[in-house]
DNA sequence: ACAATAGTGTCTGTGAGACAGTATCGA
DNA sequence: TCGATACTGTCTCACAGACACTATTGT
């Protein structure tokens, strides 16, 4: 048996002598659908938290990089193929977060087109669909571990940074008419804007492109694209 | 012998059943001394990356959550006992960070006034100082694991949270002068302020006092407080 | 012609940046 | 009185916000 003092230098010291906590890596994937933002969420078929709403997310082995497994779950979870906007989060370390065991969860958010979501129910799951983001963060359904706590701060970030980056840019495809685009805005920042202030604002960031579209009846929008997509 | 299906099955969904990475937590402790933005590192008495500086940092214990690591580590470094301003800033996770195990990383970042800061050598640790953060980020001088990378990431950081937030206060004591908190805003910024337009735009952050205070010679400053400080 | 959506011109207020000026100390 | 630092007043210009206006489609 170890003295004490030689116990607590080992388990500083030595990581091999002590136990690990599990690495998780949860993942939040927002789109814009019928002009709400929405996230993917599982509903659990297994205890703990069985029948509950719960983000998706797999265990990090050994040979992959906390984005790489990130991606994996994506992959399987949504059907993406294409390159995807992906960001991570928040390191979520509370020692009660699992109640079978600690679970240190590395949270991701990805930002994709609606049209480029394809998911099939995944394994050990219930169900997997969209959920419009403010019902889930302000209702009343109970959520799995600390992920409304999660959703919340994702849903935060990404007000945040609609305001002072282009992630918005991310819920459209390659080709967008400003009307679509602003509606994104709109909708990520809670509140109506004016065209011609939006207009003004995302001028450097756009290239008008020669296309007109049509969408639905009355005067037809222009396409455009992004302007780091003409550069490359 | 399990089948590759089975094993395959074991290794997603039950994480007692296959490794797991160690979990560490490495801390940034950034301070203002002779005008220069510096950070603690220590110079590594083992191996890998013998006599390389490095950033302090402890294995997170199963009892404790990673805040609590952190402030553990920080406290045993730096030999703060009061509140401190921290914040989690990135979990790094590639392969090929630690050459003798898989070890994942959340980094938290500590601003404190120099004054508070009372540090001793460590254990298995050559030395224990403050770094000027440019010298190093631009040095030469090798840095063990993807610790250059870190110190970057946070440089950037607190750059940019200079601008949009209140940070900057975290590296000055209760009471200050407003040509000491200018100071820190342009050390932070790495260019020179006008005064007028320092002082109209940090005016609603702070309160003046009846206090003055003569550093050195000449005219005297006016001592201030945050407001949230007075609020309280 | 009219309804509905796409797109533009322009006024105003706010606030950052630049700089000149005044105030108060020690020597 | 002078040098050095503390502090203030104000001009300019860019830009966000608000709103009115014109343009182009389908019916």
């Amino acid at each position: 048996m170890k003295s004490r003092e030689e116990q607590k230098f080992i388990s500083e010291y030595n990581p091999d002598e002590y136990e690990r906590p599990s690495v998780a890596v949860d993942f939040l994937i927002f789109t814009i659908e019928d002009d709400r933002l929405k996230v993917i969420l599982v509903r659990r078929d297994e205890m703990p938290f069985k029948d509950c709403l719960a983000l998706p997310g797999v265990f990090v082995k050994m040979d992959e990089t906390l984005e790489e497994a990130a991606l994996r779950g994506i992959r399987e979870e949504a059907g993406i193929k294409d390159e995807i906007y992906l960001e991570q989060l928040y390191t979520w370390g509370d020692l009660d977060r699992d109640p079978r065991m600690r679970v240190i969860s590395v949270s991701y958010m990805a930002l994709v087109p609606s049209d480029r979501l394809h998911f099939s129910k995944g394994m050990r799951v219930l169900e997997t669909a969209l959920f419009d983001v403010d019902e889930i963060i302000s209702g009343n359904e109970e959520l799995a571990f600390d992920h409304r706590k999660i959703l919340h701060y994702a849903r935060e970030r990404i007000r945040n940074k609609t305001e002072y980056s282009d992630i918005a840019f991310n819920f459209v495809g390659e080709e967008f008419t400003l009307p679509q685009l602003q509606r994104v805005y709109e909708i990520l920042l809670g509140k109506m804007l004016y065209k011609a202030n939006f207009r003004k604002k995302i001028n450097d960031y756009v290239t008008e492109t020669e296309k007109m579209i049509s969408c639905g009846a009355y005067r037809p929008s222009r396409i455009y694209v992004r302007n780091d997509k003409l550069i490359q």
